[in-house]
DNA sequence: TGACCTGTGAAAATCCTGTGAACGCAGGGG
DNA sequence: CCCCTGCGTTCACAGGATTTTCACAGGTCA
C-alpha cells in the first residue's frame, strides 16, 4: 500500500512542492543541518553513504540528487556521467569542498545541473535544489501519477474526472477537487475548515455550508453510479472521512458492521456515527 | 503561405546547440571576454545596457537571460519577479559581484535558475547557461516525424498542416501549433494556462481569451472538413481535451448513449462532460 | 427535550465559454 | 508610398453551467 505520499497540499495554488531527494555524502555536520531543514520543509529525503547503481535511483522516483564526488573517489566522473545519461530528468547537484573551474565546467557539460561549493548555507542548497527541480518539472508536466483506485471508482487526475467501470461521474471542477482531496486522505477524518482551506484555497467563512453541499453532490453522483458502496462517511461534529466500503446492508440499526479498517484511521474507527445513505 | 520558419517558441525545438542569450550588464571587461567565447560557440547574443520590458524579451525568443541586478538598481527585484512570472521557460541567471545568502535564496525562490558570483570564469558562466537551457530544451523530446493520425485527420508536422482525406484545413501557424499540442496530449485535459504557456511561450495574462478564440477557429475548420467527428472537448472550468470520436448523434435526451469508445484510451472513451459542437 | 449539527431542495448570484466583430500590425502588390 | 489582405488580439454580450446562500426538516448528543 504505498500511497499516502505524493503532493498532498498540491490541490491548486500551492507553491510548496514536496521534493523527493537523495543525498550521497558523508559530511555528517552538513547532513545534520540540511536534514533538519528538509524535514521542516516536508521533503522526502534519503541519505546514502556510497554510490548506488543508477537503476536503483530510477526506482526511487527522485526529483533531485545531491552528491559529493569525494565520496565516490575515482569513479565519481564515471558515475556522474552514467547517472546523467540514464536519468536525464533527474536534477543533479554536486556539492563539494574545493574545486576548479575546469571541474565545474566539465560537470555542467556532462549534464550536472548545479555545482555548489562548501561551505554553503543549507538554505541556499535547498533553494538551488528547488530551482533545479522546478525546471525539471516544468519540462514534463504530464508525467502524471497513475489513476487512483477507490472501491469501484477510478480517479484520474489527468482528466479531472472519476469513473466507475468506464462511466464518468460528470464531476465539476470543485466536486473533483474535493473528491481528490478526500481520496488522497483516505481513512482520515478531515474537518470542514481543513477541507475548505485546501480545496477552495482560502479560509472558510463562519457558517459556510459549501462543503456540506458539495459532499451531498458527490454522494449523489457516487450513489447513482456505484450503489452498493459507501465512500464518504460523516463524523458528527468533526467532518468527513473517505473510505470506500461495500455497503453491508445491515438494515438492522445494529451496532455497526465493523469493517476491517485499513488502520490509517487508528482509534477513530469506532467513531462511526452514521453512514451516508 | 511562406512559413518555413524555424523553431518558434515552445513546440518542437530543434536540438541545435546554438543558444539565444540576452545579457543585461555594464561590466565591459566581462562582456568582452564573454562575448568572444559566445561568438566562438556560435551563440546568438544580444547585449542590453538596461532593463527592457518583459514583452520585448518575449519577442526575442530567448533561451536564457543573464543579468546583473546592479544595473537595474532598485527595480531589480521587481523586474526579476516579473520576468520569471511572465517567462517561466526562460532560463534566468543572475551574475553579480558580491551577494548575501539571503539574496541568492530569495532570487532562486522567485524563479531565478542560477546565481553566479563574479569574478567568475566566462567558461563556467557559459556552462551554467547551457545547463539551465538544457533543461528547457528537453521539454519536447518529440523526435517522431511520422504524421499523427486522429480520427479522420492527419497532422503533418513537416508541413505545419493538417489534412482530411487529402484536403488541407488551411490552418494558420498558431492554429496548427495549438492543434498539435492538443493532439499530442490526446485524452488529457489541458488547462488554458498550460496551453497558452506551451503554445504562446509565455505566461497567460489573466482574462486572456485567446485560447478560446483559437479553439473556436479550429473547431470551425475541423467541422467544415470533417463533420461527423468531434475532436475537441470542453471541460467546464478546467480546459480542453482532444479526443477524436465519431459524433453519436443522440438527439434524444436519453440517459447516455453509451458508445463503446474507439479503444485508444482504454475503457474510458465515452462520457463527455460537454461536447461542443 | 433542548441545543446543535447535518442533509436537502431550490432560488440567487457568479463565473465560464461560445461568438461575432472591431482593431492593429505586418507583408505583398500595385 | 499607399492600399489590401491575412492573422492574431481584444471586447462585449448572451446563454448556460456552476457555486453560494437560505430556510427547513430530520438527526444526534447531553
Amino acid at each position: 500500500m504505498g500511497r499516502a505520499f505524493i503532493n498532498h497540499g498540491a490541490l491548486h495554488l500551492n507553491s510548496q512542492q514536496t521534493i523527493r531527494l537523495a543525498v550521497i555524502d558523508d559530511d555528517s555536520g552538513f547532513m545534520t543541518v540540511l536534514g533538519k531543514r528538509t524535514d521542516t520543509a516536508g521533503w522526502q529525503k534519503r541519505v546514502l553513504s556510497s554510490a548506488i547503481p543508477p537503476e536503483e535511483l530510477v526506482a526511487m522516483k527522485l526529483h533531485a540528487l545531491l552528491l559529493n564526488p569525494a565520496v565516490l573517489g575515482d569513479e565519481a566522473w564515471d558515475y556522474l556521467e552514467r547517472v546523467c545519461r540514464m536519468l536525464p530528468d533527474l536534477g543533479v547537484i554536486v556539492c563539494t569542498g574545493s574545486s576548479t573551474v575546469a571541474q565545474r565546467v566539465r560537470a555542467l557539460r556532462i549534464g550536472v545541473d548545479d555545482w555548489i561549493t562548501k561551505p554553503c548555507h543549507p538554505e541556499e542548497a535547498m533553494a538551488r535544489i528547488e530551482a533545479v527541480s522546478r525546471r525539471r518539472r516544468r519540462s514534463h508536466p504530464n508525467v502524471e501519477v497513475g489513476p487512483l483506485m477507490a472501491g469501484e471508482m477510478e480517479i484520474r487526475a489527468d482528466r479531472f474526472q472519476a469513473f466507475v467501470n468506464g462511466g464518468s461521474l460528470d464531476l465539476t471542477r470543485r466536486e473533483f477537487e474535493l473528491l481528490q482531496l478526500l481520496a488522497e486522505s483516505r481513512g482520515q477524518v478531515l474537518e470542514r475548515e481543513t477541507i475548505y482551506q485546501r480545496v477552495w484555497g482560502y479560509a472558510m467563512a463562519h457558517g459556510d455550508r459549501s462543503v456540506d453541499v458539495f459532499i451531498r453532490k458527490l454522494r449523489q453522483k457516487l450513489e447513482r453510479r456505484s450503489p452498493g458502496w459507501g465512500y464518504i462517511h460523516t463524523h458528527f461534529g468533526v467532518g468527513y472521512r473517505f473510505d470506500p466500503e461495500p455497503v453491508t446492508d445491515t438494515t438492522l440499526h445494529g451496532p455497526e458492521a465493523h469493517m476491517p479498517g485499513d488502520g490509517t484511521g487508528a482509534s477513530l474507527e469506532d467513531q462511526e456515527l452514521h453512514v451516508s445513505t
